[in-house]
DNA sequence: CTCCAGGAGATAT
DNA sequence: ATATCTCCTGGA
């Protein structure tokens, strides 16, 4: 490595912050850290090295990693108030734990099963307004094709957070972009879904930021006026953009895990959300991710 | 080359 | 209500 190669890589170390255990940091392990973060409920965050990730916290760059068998995260030395952030973010706290804990898991094996193989698991608290954006993007595509589709957006509209990081333009912003510029960006059919929403979101200011103080059921029927939105994508940013845990989306992998698990051959969509409703809970959406994870990682065939 | 993804919308029954 | 087709792109 040449000489000015190091010195430029001191400088951007002395940039950044002590490493941190996390205050609950023994509930997380390497796998439900990398499956939080990588698993698909988040497209913020991107490897740098084994067991070692860079991702964004509002407009603030963190990384989170596993080290000498715990995890840690770190920020860069201007971020204010970083604790409170990451606080936020993961959830942290008692009332998380209360909540795994009225899972139906005592009578449900394979719930059991799935919160035990991924222990620490968790459903961050991010921003309904870029996740509503990503999950738009996420339709029949695959998580990194989504993240890629996402950078060049916030590469090409969004503020420069640091050296290769972007922050998300925001609604306002995508609303001016041409659908056609959207389209170079290999959005594919979804350009028009964000173009249009955009239009939406942006004739009707404050419409977005009252979704959160609404209950589940009227949330959901709103985001749904959006083109682009149907059941699975409002309750994917419901519930990991808009901290409704009772959101229990829908897709292929959770479709196929019902009716394979649960014994629900047969059964439509909505018997499924039903189902779903009654078995699981009002936090029906924890066990979703549980669930997910499980099936993902193909936890569930090995035991 | 064909097929189909972590979906939604339009159309037809 | 339910079934089928199409919409872009990229990877198997």
């Amino acid at each position: 490595m040449p000489f000015g190669d190091i010195q430029n890589n001191l400088k951007k170390e002395s940039l950044w912050g002590s490493w941190c255990p996390f205050e609950y940091g023994h509930r997380f392990t390497a796998l439900s850290l990398e499956e939080t973060l990588m698993g698909g409920q988040s497209f913020d965050w991107h490897p740098i090295a084994n067991l070692h990730w860079r991702g964004r916290v509002e407009r603030n760059i963190f990384e989170c990693r596993w080290q000498n068998g715990e995890a840690e995260w770190r920020c860069q030395k201007k971020t204010v108030h970083p604790e409170e952030l990451i606080e936020k973010y993961f959830c942290l706290g008692a009332g998380y734990e209360a909540s795994l804990n009225e899972l139906p898991w005592r009578s449900d094996p394979i719930l059991d099963l799935c919160m035990k193989q991924l222990k620490g698991l968790r459903i961050l608290r991010q921003p309904l307004d870029q996740t509503l954006f990503f999950f738009i993007l996420s339709s029949a595509k695959s998580i990194p094709q989504i993240q890629a589709i996402g950078d060049a957006v916030f590469q090409r509209y969004g503020d420069q957070l640091i050296e290769d990081m972007y922050s998300f333009p925001g609604w306002a912003k995508l609303a001016e972009i041409p659908e056609e510029d959207l389209r170079l960006l290999k959005m594919g059919y979804r350009a028009k879904y964000i173009s249009q929403s955009a239009k939406f979101i942006n004739d009707q200011p404050g419409w977005l930021e009252s979704i959160p103080q609404m209950k589940y059921v009227d949330a959901k029927n709103e985001l749904l006026k959006l083109p682009g939105v149907g059941a699975k994508i409002a309750d994917c940013a419901l519930l990991f953009g808009g901290n409704f845990l009772e959101a229990f989306p829908i897709d292929t992998w959770i479709e196929k895990s019902l009716e394979k698990r649960y014994s629900l051959e047969g059964w439509s969509t909505s018997q499924k959300t039903h189902f779903a409703r009654v078995h699981f809970g009002k936090f029906a959406g924890l066990a979703q991710q549980f669930l997910f994870s499980a099936e993902r990682l193909g936890i569930l065939d090995k035991h």
